[in-house]
DNA sequence: GTAGGGTTAG
């Protein structure tokens, strides 16, 4: 009667009838522990070595993804067919192991089975996991070779490995070659811009795409709305949200986490919230992504309360959650907040710190002027663990608290260990400049010259009505220019009618020549905030996105804009956000 | 006994 009934389910009434051994199998459905019962009585009724039930078990241990189980099945099934290859195949890839992909498409062929775009859509799909760019074009020539080169899955799958390993050429090469392009060969294009730092990019296909009358889906807005934050285009953000909303799409943990990231990241907690708020389903990344969103925004508090709530009633929090829980703590001076979570962490969740968390707490500890303290946590750790990150952590606190003693001794480490880094000499050379050792500067950077190292250039970007405008120091491309210098001259001098004094030239910590030259008054920040204010009406906040961190005088300098303008002033640096409103910033000067 | 390609947090 329940066979009966389950063959009914099945939509398989009337078709032959099933044997019990594989109906108990359709009963254990994919759940390894059933699944193994069963697979027991096989044995023991001698009849494991049916390839029909074989199969099917190894399918349904797949759907249930254990892939060790998998692989032993795999194992004892005397000469395997296509089908289990492509299976094994498949799952491999599917659960994260792509070494195993590989290594059974090698066998695959060793067996002299031919492969299909099954195989080849999954062994190409783990090559772009595996970063393996070379075996991705070996098992390319292969799919052509076999065949498979008009195949719309296979194709799929080269747009995605060539846009994944940032040969977007070859991914739009492969991409126009597509008869039918879906939404997913779209979604890799753009995601490939986005992953590889080409945002603008990314929009622009997301504008094609819709040109084009393709329906963005759910994943698609996830890589646009990530494309967004990392332009920190709010403006754009919203009107991508807007279109979510007209979509009629669910907002599934992935885009509500994509949303609750580009609003933070655009500098708009509490939109954020509101996001977080208005989720049905919330996971340990949306989470996260909001107490990063409190800590780079400068609430701190908030975000250590945040993550107490979080862990009264939330999911169980991963070591990402604990790398934004301790940059809250360490950007908002809270060290016995952040001492206790770096103890948690490993007495409470059973997670071992990485440099990312050493580095966290070393920034902490340093900024808080422990710098002993600090060092001391340095010296105990292990080889692997006291990486090049973490003593840059040391070194931006000696630098801050004026050490330069113990900063020397630091940056020569940093120096020997990583000799072609140009931030650390720019860091020594800045601690020298402090110290007023200007002969020092100078040999810093003539050794950056011998090296032929240079500092990266520090570019900001305003977004104004959908475009984004990008302004470099002592750029003079923009087709306004001129206005933009002078209005800035006349900018500054009313600062310092307000009290803002600039920064005197022994601290201009400049290296290249070209920067003291325009010195500090032409830092790209603060033309595209001129630029900004000359574009928008009174009363508007001005939003800028800097790649580097900002220096001390243009966070003096905005401060004094931000009184004399009236206008709230909202930078994203490369660590976290500067709200500057009425002649303050809503880091407190504590960055 | 017979399937599949893309996306999320620091």
């Amino acid at each position: 009667m329940e066979a009966k009934q389950l063959r009914h389910d099945l939509g398989v009434a009337g078709s032959a009838p099933k044997s019990p051994a594989y109906l108990a199998l359709l009963r254990a459905g994919p759940r390894i522990k059933p699944l193994q019962q069963v697979h027991a009585h096989l044995v023991v009724s001698g009849s494991h070595r049916s390839r029909a039930l074989l199969t099917k078990l190894l399918t349904l241990a797949c759907e249930a993804g254990s892939i060790f189980y998998t692989h032993r099945l795999f194992l004892s099934v005397p000469i395997p067919d296509a089908f289990l290859f492509n299976s094994l195949i498949k799952a491999s890839s599917k659960f994260g192991f792509p070494q195993y992909t590989v290594f059974f498409y090698h066998s695959m062929l060793a067996f002299c089975i031919p492969p299909s775009s099954y195989t080849f859509t999954s062994v190409i799909k783990s090559c772009a996991d595996l970063s393996d760019l070379r075996l991705g074009r070996g098992v390319h020539s292969h799919a052509l070779v076999c065949g498979y080169g008009a195949d719309s899955f296979v194709q799929a799958a080269l747009v995605s490995l060539y846009s994944k390993s940032g040969d977007l050429g070859a991914a739009w090469k492969m991409f126009d070659k597509m008869p039918h392009r879906s939404v997913v060969a779209w979604n890799s294009m753009i995601s490939g811009y986005e992953q590889n730092g080409l945002s603008k990019e990314a929009i622009v296909v997301f504008d094609q795409m819709r040109e084009l009358g393709v329906e963005p889906d759910s994943t698609t807005f996830v890589s646009v709305l990530a494309a967004c934050s990392q332009l920190g285009a709010l403006g754009l953000g919203c009107s991508v949200h807007r279109d979510v909303i007209n979509s009629g799409l669910h907002v599934n943990v992935a885009l509500g986490s994509s949303l609750i990231n580009m609003y933070a990241r655009c500098g708009n907690v509490s939109k954020a919230r509101e996001v977080f708020d208005s989720m049905k389903e919330r996971n340990v990344i949306a989470w996260t992504a909001m107490i990063s969103g409190y800590a780079t925004n400068g609430y701190g508090t908030q975000a250590v309360e945040f993550f107490r709530e979080m862990k009264a009633r939330g999911p169980v929090p991963n070591t990402i959650t604990f790398v934004a829980v301790l940059a809250a703590c360490a950007h908002a001076g809270l060290v016995p907040e952040g001492r206790e979570a770096f103890a948690s962490m490993r007495q409470d969740y059973g997670l071992v710190p990485s440099v990312e968390h050493h580095v966290c707490l070393v920034d902490m500890l340093g900024r808080a002027g422990l710098l002993n303290e600090a060092y001391q946590l340095i010296k105990e750790l292990g080889a692997e663990e006291a990486a090049p990150a973490v003593w840059t952590a040391m070194l931006g606190a000696c630098k801050m608290h004026k050490n330069f003693d113990l900063g020397v001794i630091v940056a020569e480490h940093l120096l020997e260990v990583e000799p072609e880094n140009p931030g650390h000499y720019v860091m020594l050379s800045n601690i020298y400049a402090l110290a007023g050792q200007m002969d020092r500067v100078e040999m810093i950077r003539n050794m950056m010259m011998g090296r032929s190292l240079r500092k990266r250039v520090g570019y900001s970007t305003i977004d104004l009505n959908h475009r984004t405008y990008l302004f470099s120091m002592g750029d003079k491309s923009h087709p306004e220019t001129s206005e933009v210098y002078q209005h800035l001259d006349e900018l500054m001098s009313r600062c310092r009618e307000a009290g803002y004094a600039p920064a005197p030239e022994s601290v201009m910590h400049e290296v290249e020549e070209e920067e003291r030259e325009y010195a500090l008054r032409y830092h790209s920040e603060k033309l595209a905030i001129t630029f900004g204010l000359l574009k928008t009406k009174d009363g508007v906040s001005i939003r800028i996105v800097k790649n580097l961190r900002m220096c001390e005088d243009c966070h003096e300098a905005i401060k004094f804009i931000s009184i004399v303008t009236k206008r709230e002033i909202i930078v994203r640096d490369k660590l976290r956000f500067h709200h500057f409103k009425d002649g303050s910033c809503s880091c407190m000067d504590y960055w």
